[in-house]
DNA sequence: AGGTATTCACATGAAACTATTCTCTGAGTTAGG
DNA sequence: TAACTCAGAGAATAGTTTCATGTGAATACCTGT
């Protein structure tokens, strides 16, 4: 008892090396954005008529992961609120992100997200999807004003269950007598609108803007303007923020996956007892991200799921490379051992190209000739993070 | 030898099914007047 | 008679199954030399 008593005694003497960690969160949005001036300055002036109750074009944005898009288009939601309500203009801005699981990611959540915005709750199933939009329509005409629509990750969406909503969206406008909407798409697929019902592409993307990634340069004076409020001075060994740069410019230039770093680093320095961050710490911060990411998206998936990643591991010793068939079998093997039912090899063959999409197999379709097509799969873990992921998936399967 | 046809072992697509979770509705039940 | 309970109908969703069709190239099978 009085050992873990002594350790938080002493967790609490002890100084932290960060001074407002908040800064490095994702959810943080800092008060002036480095290099995304122009783009700001561009949005602004297409929203602009926003103010004045007017419609605006709606509008498409397009950029990689970490290129500041939803930073920017939140930045410039808060300031218009903020001189709407001292003007006393009706908008009412949604910004809703598509990809979170159970909240906003089929036709029907995403509607109801949109009522619980105007706050009123809509149960999560029982009622069907017209009587959602009804609703939706009387509470958006019940007074006017004028809403701006933000539907981050769009491309998410559309993947998942087609076009049809952003149709009936864009259509919105002509069913309603007071207000107006208007609508903001951010996506991260940049040929996204390709495959987009032409009659939505033309409506959704009046106006377009790209924003480029950040180089190296400009990351690091990102890191460096965040660094100088989240940690205390002199904690951050030279060399950490520049090569922590370094590693988010070579992945497109991924601004959030660099603060991200930066911020594991420091954690993991504090927590090692060190009171300055110096580059080991940094690249233990990368090895822990790039593990955290592939275990977490192992544990939130089926049990299924995770039975035929374990069947891929048991393999992976003895070949460096296997097929479709021959993970079905041991995979078949590892249900009777759990006492799962066996899924049918259709069913794998998805699996399959799910694993290879989250990055955690890398598998390619070929032709054997004569001895048929099917895909040749390969682990693309390291070897510690293999050896991890093995025991969650023993412990989760429920197998000695 | 050179050219065509087969054939394998799955891939890929579409539709339909299953189980679960949830609402709404209306019939039957209960309790109070 | 009003309030309450509770079963059944109907929805949305995730995860599958069923059925149908597609496919790239190593081999088998011809053909004419």
């Amino acid at each position: 008892m009085a050992q873990i008593g002594d350790f938080f005694e002493n967790f609490l003497k002890k100084e932290s090396i960060f001074l407002n960690k908040a800064v490095l969160m994702s959810a943080h949005i800092p008060t002036d954005i480095l290099y995304r001036e122009e783009q700001i300055q561009e949005v602004a002036n297409i929203l602009a008529p926003l103010l004045r109750t007017e419609r605006p074009s709606n509008l498409f944005i397009y950029g990689k992961t970490g290129t500041g898009k939803t930073l920017a288009v939140k930045h410039i939601m808060e300031s218009m609120l903020e001189i709407a309500k001292k003007n006393n203009v009706p908008l009412k801005p949604i910004y809703v992100n598509c990809k979170l699981k159970r909240v906003a990611d089929t036709e029907y959540r995403l509607i109801a997200q949109l009522i619980k915005d105007f706050g009123r709750d809509i149960p999560s199933t029982g009622l069907p999807t017209d009587e959602v939009y009804n609703i939706f329509y009387k509470l958006l005409d019940q007074e006017k004003k004028i809403v701006l629509l933000i539907l981050d990750e769009i491309d998410q969406l559309t993947k998942k269950i087609g076009d049809e909503i952003l149709y009936n969206l864009t259509r919105i406008n002509a069913e309603l007598k007071q207000s107006q909407i208007c609508l903001l798409g951010i996506s991260n697929n940049l040929v996204f609108s390709e495959n987009l019902d032409p009659r939505v592409k033309s409506s959704l993307s009046e106006e377009e803007l790209i924003f480029p990634p950040y180089n190296a340069i400009q990351i690091q004076e990102i890191l460096k303007s965040r660094a100088k409020v989240a940690f205390k001075e002199e904690v951050i060994q030279p060399g950490v923020i520049e090569k922590c740069s370094a590693y988010a410019a070579r992945e497109h230039g991924d601004a959030r996956r660099a603060i991200d770093l930066l911020r594991v680093s420091g954690e993991l320095a504090e927590r090692a007892g060190s009171t300055i961050v110096k580059i080991e710490h940094l690249d233990d911060a990368e090895r822990k991200v790039e593990s955290d990411k592939i275990i977490n998206a192992i544990v939130s998936q089926p049990k299924q799921f995770q039975s035929v990643l374990y069947s891929i591991i048991l393999i992976s010793p003895q070949k460096r490379q296997f097929y479709t068939g021959e993970i079905y079998e041991v995979y078949k093997n590892i249900c009777k051992q759990t006492k799962f039912n066996v899924l049918t090899q259709r069913r794998i063959s998805d699996i399959l190209a799910e694993l290879d999409m989250l990055g955690i197999i890398n598998a390619k379709i070929i032709s054997k000739g004569r001895y048929g097509r099917t895909r040749e799969v390969s682990l693309s873990v390291e070897e510690n993070i293999l050896i991890k992921l093995r025991e969650i998936l023993e412990k989760s399967l429920h197998i000695n």
